[in-house]
DNA sequence: TATGAATGAGGATTCATTCAT
DNA sequence: CATGAATGAATCCTCATTCAT
C-alpha cells in the first residue's frame, strides 16, 4: 500500500484524530449519524472504542468538530460577503464561492442535509442555520418582493440540492456542477436586477 | 377537543391506529424517526407500547402507511402526468399541482426532507425515488440542455425547500407559498422556452 | 378439499378444539415448545388468538390436552402390566404393546424426546415420568444385578430413540422398526434369562 | 471458594469469561436454554447483561462456545476412530472413551439432550449430529445386518441416556456408569461378532 | 363460538460513556 | 496513547393472557 516502507502502524501515529474524523464523516454521510455507533467507527479502524474517548470527548464533539474545520471556509466567505457593497457582482461572487466551499466538503453536507432531523439537535444545528441566515442577507436586498427572496433562496437550495439530487442523472460531473452554478447565478442575477428596476420604477 | 360530551375513553374506540399514526407523524416530523421511540409515541396515547404492535407490525410500518395513505395524491398526479402531452401548460399544471399536494401533507415532507438518510434504508426510500424520477422525467425534456434540466429539477427542489425554508422569513404564509409557486412555475417555463427555441434554431 | 362437496368453512364447524390440537402439536414436535407461539397456531388456523383461549385456558393445557389424549393407550399398558406375573412373556409383551403404542403417537413423543427440559416444568412432567418408572417396574426384577436393570431402561430407551435417531438410516421405515423391536426384546429378554440364572444358581 | 483469603471482587478480574460460561451452563441443564434468560445469568454473577454483551456477541454464541470447549475431546476421539482399523477392540475402545468424555462434560450433554429441539435451530445443531454420524460410521459395519446397526446405534444412546435416565435408581454413580458402559460394550460386541459370523457364513 | 383491542411482563440486543491500568 | 472491562439506560419487539362485545 504505498511505495514506501512505513508499515500500517507506523503510519497510523499521531494522526489517529484525524483518521478517526475522516471515518466518521465517512459513515456518518453514508448511513447517518444516528445509525453509526462508535463500535463501528473504532471497528473500521482496529482501535477500541475507548480510543475515540481519548481523542473526542462525546460523539457529538466528532461531528462538531468535522464541521468545525470543514466549515470555515464559509464562514470567512460569509464574513468577506459583509463586508462587500451589495452588487450585483458581489452576489454572484458569493454564489460562486459557495458553490466551490460546497464542493470542498461534499460528505459534511451531504450529511447536513441528509440529517437535517438530527443536526437541529446538535450543537451544530443553530451555527450552521446562523450562517444560512448570513448568506442569505448578503443576497437578498431587504426591499426586495417575496419572489425575489425565494429566488435567492432558490439559488442557495439549488447549489445544495445539486450536489446530491443530480447524481442520477446522466453526464459528466464537472458539467453538472457548472449548470448548477448557471442556474444558481441566474436566479440571483434575476432576483437582483427585477429588484433593481422595480427601485427604479418608484422613482 | 370537539364540542361533543363525550368521554375521552369512549372517542378513543375504532380510531386508535389513527391515533397512532397522527401522534407517529408529529413526533417523527418534530424529532426525526430514529429519535423517536415507540414508548414515546404510546405514552403520548396513553397506551402501552404493545397496543402499537396490535396495529402495526414493526415501527417502520407506521412510517410507510403513512407514506402510503399521504402520498397518493401525489402517485395519481404522476399518473395523469404521463398520460399528458409534454407541452408548457402540462408542466405548470404539474408544478401547481405538485405544490397543492406538498400543502396537504407538509408534516410528512417535512419529515422525508429532514430524514433522507434514515429514509433512504427504509422501505420508501426507493417508493419515493421512484416518485421524483417519475415527476423529473414529466418535467424534464430528454433532449433539454444541461442547464435546463437542472432549472427543472430546481423547480421541484424549490417547492420541497419552500415549505420549511421560508419559515423564518418573514410574512404571511400563503403569501411566501405563492411566490415559491411562481418562482417554480417560472423556473419551468424557463427551461422549456429555451429547449423550443434551440429546437427552431436547428432546423 | 377431498371428494366431498363441503367447503372449507363448514368443515370446520365444531371441531375446532381438534383442529388446533392438530397444528399445535405439529408445531410444537417441530420448533419445540416455547418457540411455538400462539399466534403461529392461531394464524396456521386462520382464527384469532382468542379462539384458542376459549377451547383452552392456557397454553400449558394444549399440550396436556394432547398428552392425555394420546397417552392414554400406555396408561392402560402399563395398569394391565401391573396385574400380570413378571414372567418374561410379560415382559416382551409389554415391550411389543409399547412399541405400538410409540408408533401411534409418534410426533407426541418426539416431542417430548426433543423437549424433556420443557416437559419437566410442565405439569406432564411429572406424570410422564411416573408412568416411565411404571413400566420399568414391571421390566425390572428388583433384585437384579445392577446391569440387568440398565439392559431393562435400555430396552426401552431402545424403542424411543429408534424413532427418531434412525431417522437417517437407509432403510423401510417398517422394517427399522422391527430391528429396533429386536433388539428391544433381546435386551429385555438377556435381562430376565441372566437374572434367572443367577437365581438359580443361589439356590 | 479456595483457601486464599483474596476478596469475592478482586478474584473477579480476568475470569469473567469463564464464570459466565460456568453460570450459563449450568442454568441452561437446569431450566433449558429458552428459558434461561440473560438477565438471570447475569444477575447470578452480579454483572449486569451489558457485560455478558462485552465477552459473548449473542445469547447463542455463549452455548456454542461451550459446546466447542467441551466438545473437543469428542472431536478427537473420533478423529482417532477414523484411522483406526474396524476390530472389535477399536469399537470397544470407542465406547469406552466416549463414555469417559461424556462424563467429563456431563451437564453440557444433559443439556443437548434435553433441550434437542432448541439445539436443532442452533448453530451447533448440525456439528454435534455431524458428530454422531461420525461416531456411528466407525462403530458400524455398513454390510451389518439392520438389527445390528441398531445394536451399535443402541449402544451409543445407552450411553447418553444412561447418564441422565438413571437417576432415579438406586445405586452408587460409579458403579451406575460402569454398568452401563458394560451394557454398550455387550451391544457393540453382539453386533460385530453377529455380523462377523454372517460374513463366514456366506463363504 | 368467536373476535378486536389491549395489557404487562419480559425478551435479546445496542449504545454512549467511564475508568482503572 | 490506548485498552479491557464494565455500566445504565434505552431500544424494538414478542408473548401469553384478558375481556367486553
Amino acid at each position: 500500500m504505498g511505495g514506501t516502507m512505513d508499515g500500517t502502524k507506523q503510519q497510523r501515529r499521531g494522526n489517529t484524530r484525524q483518521r478517526i474524523q475522516d471515518v466518521a464523516l465517512e459513515l456518518f454521510a453514508e448511513q447517518g449519524y444516528e445509525k453509526t455507533s462508535l463500535r463501528e467507527i473504532a471497528e473500521r479502524l482496529e482501535v477500541t472504542k475507548a480510543a475515540l474517548y481519548y481523542h473526542f470527548k462525546t460523539k457529538e464533539e466528532i461531528i462538531v468538530s468535522l464541521f468545525d474545520d470543514l466549515t470555515k471556509p464559509i464562514e470567512e466567505l460569509i464574513e468577506w460577503g459583509r463586508s462587500q457593497p451589495h452588487t450585483l457582482e458581489t452576489k454572484q461572487d458569493i454564489v460562486r464561492r459557495y458553490s466551490d466551499a460546497l464542493a470542498g466538503a461534499e460528505p459534511l453536507f451531504r450529511f447536513m442535509q441528509e440529517n437535517q432531523a438530527t443536526v437541529r439537535e446538535l450543537r451544530i444545528g443553530d451555527t450552521f442555520k446562523d450562517r444560512m441566515r448570513g448568506l442569505r442577507d448578503i443576497l437578498i436586498d431587504p426591499e426586495a418582493e417575496l419572489v425575489d427572496q425565494v429566488r435567492s433562496v432558490s439559488a442557495m437550495f439549488t447549489l445544495h440540492a445539486g450536489m446530491f439530487v443530480l447524481q442520477d442523472i446522466e453526464g459528466d460531473a464537472e458539467k453538472k456542477r457548472e449548470a448548477v452554478l448557471e442556474v444558481a447565478l441566474d436566479l440571483v442575477t434575476q432576483a437582483h436586477e427585477h429588484t433593481r428596476q422595480r427601485a427604479r420604477f418608484r422613482e
